[in-house]
DNA sequence: CCATAATTTGGCCATTCCGCCAACTGTGCA
DNA sequence: TGCACAGTTGGCGGAATGGCCAAATTATGG
């Protein structure tokens, strides 16, 4: 793989990693309805604040997330809007796949 | 966080995990044009032929691709369509990201 | 300026991921 | 059967990730 090829693969994915942990698809999650600061989050995630902040960061430096700060507090909002599309997408593909499996292992009469 | 939402998530970042490798998306693109064997992505990726098979096992339990047997060959194909609009969207945020901080250095007169 | 609150950063340890080699499985063919 | 080719699996060492604590940073209010 060339390495201009193998650039663009790299930034690609470092979104793909940014979202590849719970936590921060929960906190994303939360961001699609209104933005919130870093201790409504913590409050939410339920780990250590100085987690959730490192978990943030990840999404800022991937561009899924934007920060702006407001006196003592620092609010967070979804910049990426298009995760949300994407999200929609895994469900029904994970649930087209549940039936599936579920109909090699029930199959009905006539359906081979 | 409660289990069950946790288990959402869960379910959830295991395709963002397995997205989120250069090799893995190069792969991902190339079964967006046309079904492929291992041995061809092996050359396309560049990697030992153990590392790309597990690479794409990744995909797999993933619910990203699928796979078939014809022969001696395993040919796989792009089973969750719908993520090449999201790396379009991707490409798109990106570029609006690296124009913004484009402007932020070089301001224009009277842009603020 | 000092105390406090909100957040980030550094560092440590445990876990997971990645890539290679080696060994194994499955298929086609003589 | 035996051999060659295509692919998968096991395992090892090195790199990256995740979570907590502690220390540093930034802003607010006397």
């Amino acid at each position: 793989m060339d390495p201009r090829t193998f650039a663009l693969y790299e930034t690609r994915s470092r979104v793909f990693k940014a979202l590849a942990h719970p936590s921060r698809l929960l906190i994303v999650d939360q961001l699609t309805r209104s933005e919130k600061c870093v201790c409504e989050l913590t409050e939410l995630v339920g780990s250590d604040i100085s987690t959730v902040s490192k978990h943030l960061s990840v999404l800022k430096g991937a561009g899924v997330v934007e920060d702006e700060r407001r006196g003592a507090q620092v609010w967070y909002r979804l910049r990426m809007k298009c995760v949300t599309g994407f999200f929609t997408c895994i469900e029904s593909e994970l649930q087209r796949r549940a039936r599936e499996q579920f109909a090699l292992v029930h199959p009905r009469k006539g359906s081979l």
